[in-house]
DNA sequence: CATGAATGAGAGTTCATTCAT
DNA sequence: GATGAATGAACTCTCATTCAT
């Protein structure tokens, strides 16, 4: 029961996620879910009282999948050259910007427009200096096996996630192209990479 | 008659602006309005015929206003220094970051999810192209005049802007406090300054 | 004053008219004469209360036209046959019945529907008994000079009327065609002519 | 399940052909509807989403019936004489006809007028054009038995549709006599009847 | 007389939520 | 557990009607 009960969960914690990325967070309604999902009405109160916790089951999933950096940290352990690593998470970081279908970015910002949460929990802060992080550590094996020049590493690190953000933003309110996020991108690069003389 | 119904427009938009502000876009009804406004529910629609039209008002008048960049651009005529104007420019991008309330930010975002504008019409375009032109022109005039080093003035200017908007989003759905936006202010000055041996 | 007055009522009813026309009766609010006619809002309730005092007004603008029969008592005194003035008669209600458009039918049988009028009073009695009385002295002076031979003449005459209506009803609720009610005018006429042998 | 949600929307068809009959189309609302059925605003839209569809509903059961010539087709096969079995169809219309109440006459008259629908499907055309079969059909076998004298059953069927027709409007709209329809019937049937020298 | 802004009642419609089965 | 019929609150929008100017 409880084996067939949490796969039902799961099933409408999944087919909800598209609805959460097709329409946003705020304009989805109980019904949109139970028509998405075919099922009926009370079933759906059985498993989730309202949108706002399902969406936050939603989140959990999203958060506890394995992810965007997956890849990178896998690189992390093979020594591989660091500006090789960055390029490659800024690629998927890029892929996922564009994506702007099957993306959750704006239910995620409109959710936390309208639920204040603390900083302390905000899963959205975590995720950023999570990011940072590993960011800044890149730059730093970068810096110190010669790939890269940089004197604040975490200073370079933050600039870049907030860039990111930035082109992530601009991609769901304005439309970009491939071409701006690789301009912006190469910027970013050109930045830290020691120009050698030719 | 014109005059008097022209006022009484403009103060729907100005008190429909707040209730934007307040509540977002798509959270914000005709009832929300017309509570707002103390008018009557059929007052409202002799004005505006749905919450869309009234916020592209909205949104317009705060386009129309003089703006952040009025004092900016005052000091452009005054031959002052390139690195204080843009000092100057960027915190009052702070001041209007930080501040949380009275902030058209996430209803202006929500729009624009909902509503795809082509983006030769998008006045969020519009808006940050001419913010990055501002910026870039300030640069210019610091390399002229020996204040900055930068050999991509315009690569340095969008990359500003970005991390700009991503500061924004960041204030808006998790908050940050004010160090973190002087933070990021110090990072790209110094990455624009002439280290001056001391 | 009073000219000016009653030349704005006039202009009113001759312009609701047309709107009844289109629209039938219910369906015409005060609003669309007020759109239709291009005056205040303020301004139509000077002369009218609701839009039933208007249709009646029509009405009565209607019935005191010189209307359908105009030529056909013209005629009357012309000593003409009396089967060519019937033949006239009906040609004339067979123009009136195919004008789907431009016809006041429906908006007087849904007033009529609606507002039950004891049968002294009803408007559309007396225009249909007036028009039964016409063809029975038609028959008559056709039975006399040897035209037509019918034994009872107010009989034949309701029936002509009555299907008249018929068709009539047919006519805004299913449309019919030129045919149809040539041949139902065929059908009647050869009920009165007498056949000569040949 | 089905059963029950089948019963209850028959009881609001049912229901709602009240309040058509006495209100006509026009002007029923769904609120009407909900008012009369004594159900709920949502419950109402669960079945029908306006009085269109909740209207061509009750005309499709009000057809489906057995209806006004179940009678008169019994008779047929019991070789009855085709006088008394026009008299008893045209009985059954007097009786119709003059039911001003519980007579969906002029809401059916009122949609065909709003919804004007192309003839092939216009079911106000399909029962004129069979009842006029079927009095053809019993006036042709009066003929053949010796009772009738007719030399145009059809035109003389169609003749006989159009006054009942104009009767059935007359009816609603300004009321009329029983000796009225009466009067009318008569001279219909003796127009056919081969009157026997006395 | 004439205007048209303003009001408020009421119609249409959608959904969150409950509950008997 | 699961269903889906039922309810009622809330929202959008339209008009008849009034009234200050």
């Amino acid at each position: 029961m409880s084996e067939k009960s949490g796969q039902k969960k799961q099933y409408i914690v999944d087919t909800a996620r598209g609805v959460f990325v097709e329409k946003g967070y705020k304009n989805v309604t109980m019904k949109d879910i139970v028509d998405a999902c075919g099922i009926s009405r009370g079933g759906l109160y059985l498993y989730f009282s309202n949108t706002q916790e399902l969406f936050l089951e939603v989140l959990g999933a999203d958060g506890a999948e394995p992810g965007e950096n997956g890849e990178v940290e896998e690189l992390f352990g093979e020594n591989a050259f660091a500006s090789d690593i960055l390029a490659l998470f800024l690629k998927e970081q890029k892929k996922e910007l564009l994506r702007r279908k099957n993306n959750l970015t704006m239910a995620v910002y409109e959710y936390f427009f309208a639920h204040k949460v603390p900083k302390k929990d905000n899963p959205l802060k975590k995720k950023f200096d999570m990011a940072v992080r590993i960011v800044e550590k890149l730059i730093e094996a970068g810096v110190e096996n010669g790939e890269f020049y940089c004197e604040d590493a975490k200073g370079a690190a933050r600039n870049i996630m907030y860039v990111l953000e930035g082109l992530k933003i601009a991609s769901q309110t304005r439309g970009i192209t491939e071409e701006t996020v690789d301009r912006e991108i190469l910027y970013i690069m050109q930045g830290l990479i020691i120009e050698t003389e030719d």
